[in-house]
DNA sequence: ATGGTTGTTCCACAA
């Protein structure tokens, strides 16, 4: 079982570009970010003709997520627990083929000194509470999606201009080294132990993509489970160098059975 | 130090 995670920056601009990739990528699980639409909006009928079933979070203008697979979901979430104020569509989860799969879009936290910061690091807190949540049923589970963290300074192009930004910043790496003292494992990571400078994210600014200065922001971590059932975890470069490409590529992971 | 894009919506903001 292929399961991918895309942060597609509007699935509206983006359906052909989509469409192509699903073909030719074949994953059995589609994790989406940022579809900037209302969940009214999104190209769902499209998704079912090609026979893909659709849990879907939108927004009007920003964020919004959604779960594309080809079995049927069952016992779904629409949102993050832990905050019935939180209007952000940043969370979708459901169980397919006996897996649970967690979709996020984590918050982004730029500029650290707004309101922004405090946010992503309370989102973050609630994340954890899900987690111990999901691993007290000791069901395999998967959490992917667009973090907005870079785990360590390998996963940054140029750490130091990075430093104080959001995705780098100390307490934000904390956050997440939280999530994998839990006892998650960070899936790219078990495969590529060795490969500093592998990305998921190139700005659109500076020549940011053809010089190869990216992120690693877009990460899949696993509960013992379902680690003890991963084969493989990698980045497809390739969508982000087509025509009208998102700023973030794929990354996929397979699990087994 | 500067660089300088994209999508959505409205006359900026978020990334």
């Amino acid at each position: 079982m292929i399961i991918a995670t895309w942060n597609i920056n509007s699935v509206k601009a983006r359906l052909p570009l989509l469409l192509d990739w699903l073909d030719q990528a074949k994953p059995d699980v589609v994790c989406l970010q940022e579809i900037k639409c209302q969940t009214p909006d999104f190209p769902r009928l499209e998704l079912e003709a090609l026979g893909w079933h659709c849990v879907v979070q939108g927004q009007k203008s920003y964020n919004g997520v959604a779960l594309l697979s080809r079995e049927p979901a069952t016992d779904v979430i629409t949102a993050l627990p832990g905050d019935p104020s939180d209007e952000q569509a940043r969370y979708v989860q459901a169980t397919v083929s006996g897996l649970r799969i967690g979709c996020l879009y984590l918050p982004n936290g730029n500029p650290v000194g707004t309101e922004k910061y405090p946010y992503k690091l309370a989102w973050m807190d609630r994340l954890v509470t899900h987690a111990e949540q999901l691993l007290r049923a000791e069901t395999p589970f998967v959490l992917a999606g667009d973090y907005n963290i870079c785990p360590t300074d390998d996963d940054v192009y140029d750490p130091v201009a990075w430093r104080e930004d959001a995705l780098c910043r100390p307490e934000s790496r904390a956050q997440f080294r939280r999530l994998l003292n839990l006892g998650l494992t960070e899936a790219f990571r078990l495969f590529h132990p060795d490969e500093p400078h592998r990305y998921s994210f190139w700005d659109y600014q500076a020549g940011r993509w053809p010089r190869d200065q990216g992120l690693r922001i877009d990460h899949f971590l696993l509960s013992p489970q379902a680690s003890d059932r991963a084969t493989a975890c990698d980045i497809d470069k390739t969508p982000r160098g087509w025509e009208k490409a998102s700023d973030h590529t794929p990354v996929w992971c397979e699990i087994s059975g």
